[in-house]
RNA sequence: GGUCUGGCGCGGCGCACCAGCGCGAACCGGGUCAGGGCCGGAAGGCAGCAGCCCUAAGUGCCAAGGAGCGGGUGCCGCCAGGAAGCC
């Protein structure tokens, strides 16, 4: 998928490449063929105008960086408002503790029964106990596909009766949980082939009988267009918290899924990129996908050398790790093994950590949840944790005030790390950063 | 009779009280509380930060609706006043 897309897009900024300078003429050619390839990839065309705008709003007040051609600017750029399009940062279901239920809704032939499947595999093999329901009173078979995938997938299936009335399913949600003890419900509701009253009407009262704590929408999408109104047709008379695209493996153009979180103004929580069960479901990253788009070679060195621009610039604001990158890096390093050996193997770093590095998974969690507990504003800018935040923040971390100052202190003594090794040499960054 | 003055009405413009919409609390608001914590042998409980949702004081937008205020406001309407001049 994507593929037409991204040679369009790829060969419009490429017209530009190896130009010292370039006009505003040029700038609005390429534009003009981003545009057309994003309508010919059935984009949404408000969404299509919308994003040609923004780049070039964008690219004309862009400072001009030294080290980067205009071709890689207007890349960058166009990068971004891509990621932008896309809902930016990658969102995820809300999940409590227990008593998650999840309402799966969509078209017949979406992906519906398969995407529960995935769903309850992917939330199974992180330690949940997933249940699914198959809540389509009318078609046997639909509760038959459900229940052998299940099977397949070893998560116990519920299946209603035929004509069974909201109440008596709720019921009997019910009495399962209490001899099997399940702390996500995916219920997988009925679908047809178009949206007809009556089906919304059932999905409506199901709904405000069960309650559920998230209304997932799953969209084909290779359907284009048409997907949108689907969508807002759903959100119209039952409430969709997220979607999850389908299908996006296919040889669609993909408009659709480039439109969806805009138009509908939902987050794409998850999308289907293969037909198997297993893996068959990946968290929807923004970021990912626009690489993909734009082409992940080109982008990887891109972002690099961007980034680095920014480093050199002397005004802007050094571009630190912040205490998010830490976190993700001590996730990284959790998961390899651990972090002394790891440092230790690389020359000289030994002798540059702070003294009392050892660091086991337990005090990793215990440093996540520190971090997990700041707001945003203290996350980018830990200057400003003052005594009574860190006071808050040990308190609902469960950690100690000696913890947090601990890890600040980490922090700090990375930072500065960091930014002598990128002054030394230039390298070495990819230890901290991708 | 008009020009002129005052009052009322209507219209316009301006303000912005209500309504509407948005933003809005690190902790010292509410809900839900991931992660982490606490109690417990366990089963289970409990407190609870961030986030998200809601809300307060605020604050911004709006000026179509409700209530009102203000004019170097209108070749608007009605009433009243009229010294001189002018038509």
């Amino acid at each position: 998928m994507f593929e037409t897309l991204s040679q369009r897009i790829r060969a419009a900024v490429d017209k530009l490449r190896g130009r010292g300078r370039i006009t505003e003429a040029d700038l609005k050619a390429t534009l003009r063929e981003i545009r057309m390839s994003l309508l010919e990839a059935d984009v949404n065309f408000e969404v299509a105008k919308g994003f040609v705008q923004s780049v070039q709003e964008k690219t004309l007040g862009a400072q001009v960086l030294e080290s980067l051609t205009p071709a890689e600017q207007i890349l960058s750029v166009v990068y971004e408002e891509l990621v932008k399009m896309l809902g930016g940062e990658a969102k995820q279901p809300v999940l409590k503790s227990e008593g998650n239920l999840w309402f799966m809704v969509g078209l017949q032939g979406s992906g519906k029964t398969t995407t529960s499947g995935k769903l309850a595999l992917f939330y199974k093999s992180k330690g949940r106990r997933p249940l699914l329901v198959a809540a389509d009173t009318q078609r046997p078979a639909a509760r038959d596909q459900l229940r052998i995938l299940g099977e397949r997938i070893g998560v116990p299936v519920l299946e209603v009766a035929d004509g069974e009335r909201p109440e008596t399913t709720r019921t009997r949600i019910q009495q399962h949980l209490t001899f099997d003890y399940r702390d996500l419900v995916i219920v997988d509701t009925a679908g047809r082939l178009q949206i007809d009253e009556a089906l919304m009407g059932e999905l409506a009262k199901l709904k405000g009988v069960l309650g559920p704590s998230e209304t997932l929408l799953v969209v084909d999408a290779m359907t284009g267009q048409e997907a949108l109104n689907v969508s807002k047709a759903f959100e119209e008379r039952i409430g969709v918290s997220g979607l999850i695209l389908t299908k996006l493996d296919g040889d669609a153009r993909g408009g659709a899924a480039l439109s969806a979180r805009h138009v509908t103004g939902k987050p794409i929580y998850f999308a289907g990129v293969s037909e198997k069960i297993e893996g068959g479901l990946e968290p929807f990253y923004p970021d990912r996908l626009a690489q993909r788009i734009l082409g992940m070679g080109d982008l990887q060195t891109l972002l690099e050398k961007a980034k680095a621009a920014e480093l050199e610039a002397p005004d802007k604001a050094l571009k630190d790790i912040t205490l998010e990158d830490l976190i993700t890096q001590m996730r990284q390093l959790r998961k390899m093994g651990s972090f002394t050996d790891i440092l230790g193997m690389i020359p000289g770093m030994s002798r540059m950590l702070p003294a009392g590095f050892q660091v086991d998974e337990r005090q990793v969690n215990r440093m996540e949840a520190i971090v997990l507990s700041m707001t945003p504003k203290e996350r980018r800018d830990p200057k400003i944790l003052n005594a009574s935040r860190r006071k808050r923040i040990a308190a609902g971390s469960g950690t100690t005030v000696q913890e947090v100052n601990r890890l600040i202190k980490t922090f700090e003594d990375t930072k500065g790390m960091m930014r002598t090794m990128q002054k030394q040499q230039g390298r070495g960054r990819g230890l901290f950063r991708r």
